[in-house]
DNA sequence: TTTT
DNA sequence: TTTT
């Protein structure tokens, strides 16, 4: 069991991108406010990075933008890495399987496109293979 | 809001620790598996640093040690700090809400300490001051 | 583990009533849509009763109202009586943790109070003693 | 959104039974223990419905007994129908997504099947049709 | 109605 | 029974 639900707000306009063979995912990053404030009567928040995958990304990088309030839940995924320097580091992200538009450009509209563009396509020097790679792919293009 | 719920077993014995006035907090990883497995067949997890404070922590550190089985529920809390080269960092963990113990020490059973030992104090290089860190602290000992 | 996270919209103004002793409740329904349509392209929800106690009760009924989208969290009760045809009937309904407002009276702005209204009483009819009942209530006045 | 978790016991074996066009739905119920216990020092539970449709819920008939601890994620679902004496009744239950088995038959086991039994068929009086029920059904066969 |  |  790996469940997380959270609800806040884009930090930016998502960003879309593809795998080797086309398959579509979409990046983000949700504020998502602390119950409580700090000592200092500050609002804290977290900064929780979020992945959407297929036809779902291509509906959040469509619809959302800076500022879009969303609901999503997921499951954590800890990738690890190796750094420059030789040591072990670890990117941690919600990989979506459901993002709720609450808000997207107005509260009670329904959400419109973000803008018109062509369809996504990730520059050259970001194409990677994903033959090996189904939908629990455990290498992202980001 | 902000929710993570995780079902899995923790990679090590949980470490004890304790801010500067005494709150002890309680820190350890849980391996939670993925639902699929990855191309080769193999079992995927993810493992996933969890926090525990106050009362709730000292039991975890008292009942629970490698390999227990715990779900865990409690808040994504990302924490960024500057590296020593300069560069930002982030770590990401769940402060726990809610531990509850599947099988600590042979499920059937009533969970035993895992050991006896002198309550818990931080050595003295680890001690910090909370002075101004109430529950929502963001200054951990680790 | 019992863990229960619903976004959705109020399908009436809430209600406030209190126990004997003055604990305030707030109880209401939250229709949540299916992610699906039916076989007729309609949309579905599930109507989902809410009961809010003390403080964050009393903020619902001031800040919500009828149409109100909120993100709710908590635990799912479900208690059992007998009808007065002597059959057991069950009803079931979320404890709410936590209430996230996502709009009242328009997303963006500060909620505003709902009405000016006199403090909340229960009537005589409806008061009943909670003497024995700390926040575990199994006696719900409603 | 409509996520519920929950980690519990089967309070009895499961059912099994099947639609009209053979789709296989499990049902149980799971006894959740209250983080708190009642006035008398009483712990108490709830007990929440589960339905498991197809593959998973073969699964869930096949390894799962009465007592079995299991972890449960899914939707809240909340049906509606008329009672005989025309007054509106509701059901409540948790649609799953996912079941983990923390322990059939002895936690560290790998679960062993709870009979060897013939197909699951349900009987004539039970069967119904679901032609028009893809996954999303709300005509349940029980 | 479960379980520890 | 809500909402988009």
């Amino acid at each position: 069991m790996n469940k997380a639900i959270i609800v806040g707000n884009l930090t930016r306009d998502p960003e879309l991108r593809a795998t080797g063979s086309g398959i579509s995912v979409c990046s983000f990053t949700v504020a998502v406010n602390r119950r409580f404030k700090d000592q200092n009567g500050e609002t804290q928040a977290d900064f929780i990075p979020v992945v959407v995958w297929r036809q779902q990304g291509e509906n959040c990088a469509k619809y959302l933008s800076k500022g879009s309030k969303v609901a999503v839940c997921g499951a954590i995924q800890v990738r690890s890495y190796d750094a420059q320097d030789g040591s072990k580091r670890y990117a941690t992200e919600i990989v979506a399987d459901e993002v709720q538009f609450l808000n997207s450009r107005g509260e009670g509209a329904a959400p419109q496109p973000r803008q018109e563009r062509p369809a996504p396509k990730a520059p050259a020097s970001m194409q990677f293979d994903d033959d090996l790679h189904p939908v629990e792919d455990d290498d992202l293009p980001f």
